[in-house]
DNA sequence: CAACATTAAATGTATGTACATATATTTGCA
DNA sequence: TGCAAATATATGTACATACATTTAATGTTG
């Protein structure tokens, strides 16, 4: 469906603030079609985020300055987001014997066991863009990348 | 910059799942730069989205559904943004005569005002899009509309 | 017309976001 | 060495998000 339909705005000031409104509505769309899956599985996206990024160390630890560094919204709060699964046992929190300010943080077999099931469904469903080509979405990224620039 | 260097994660499953990461990661991006627009006017982004939403009305009213049905984020909590923009007297809430279920939201004069001061600043940085050319704003809209086909 | 379903908005709760500040540790250098 | 600056994380607060539940008004139908 055309931008202008989903939020019944017929005129955009120009091309470059329909794409903005796009870009971040299109966000927003994936991502709460993406949170549905984790709901039945007790995550939220931030924590399947770090998760992630935890199991790509494994088993060297992370910090959570270098949490920060890689996930996908840089302004949240590591911190927070590490209590709620280190509640949930699927990271552990020690203090880093070479730096004692940092945090070696680390991902549980609990938590690699959740990830691996979760990979199949979110694989399955390719994210929810099946509708590109796997040339459009090379395209998409591109003129991402250079937004950024 | 590539998102491989901004997230620092050298490979991806796919071109979908590298697509989608960038999409979020400069969604996210986007809209941090424009909230620093925002904070010096003492407004947040679904703040600003609402007031937009209630001048595309003006001066007929709007319903908190139809404020949902043309946000950004659909699932977020109208209701109490509204509260916000109330209190700052940029809005008005009152029964809606024909159907006392619902309310007839208007923007102020106070809250045009506003607006027509963001405006200005907001189209001067074209909203943080200024790497694009026209043609490939229009591309990308283009592309994000076949997404959520 | 009474009982039940539906609709519109508000409220409750847990989590996340954004930003400022606090605490502890380490580093740099006078 | 000693002390200020920098670094790593945690905490506090206000607001937003996600989702379930509640309250009130309106529709529907037996």
């Amino acid at each position: 469906m055309k931008i202008e339909d989903e939020i019944k705005q017929r005129t955009f000031q120009s091309e470059y603030q329909k794409a903005y409104i796009n870009l971040v509505f299109t966000s927003g769309w994936l991502q709460l079609k993406q949170g549905g899956v984790f709901k039945d599985y007790n995550l939220t996206s931030p924590q399947f985020n770090i998760l992630r990024i935890l199991r790509g160390q494994h088993p060297k630890p992370a910090t959570v300055n270098m949490l920060i560094e890689r996930m996908l919204d840089k302004t949240s709060n590591a911190s927070r987001i590490v209590d709620k699964l280190e509640a949930k046992e699927l990271v552990t929190r020690k203090v880093c014997p070479s730096n004692r300010r940092a945090v070696d943080i680390r991902i549980t077999d609990k938590g690699l066991d959740l990830l691996t099931q979760l990979d199949e469904v979110v694989n399955s469903q390719q994210l929810g863009m099946n509708n590109l080509t796997t040339e459009e979405a090379t395209l998409l990224s591109n003129l991402l990348d250079k937004i950024r620039d």
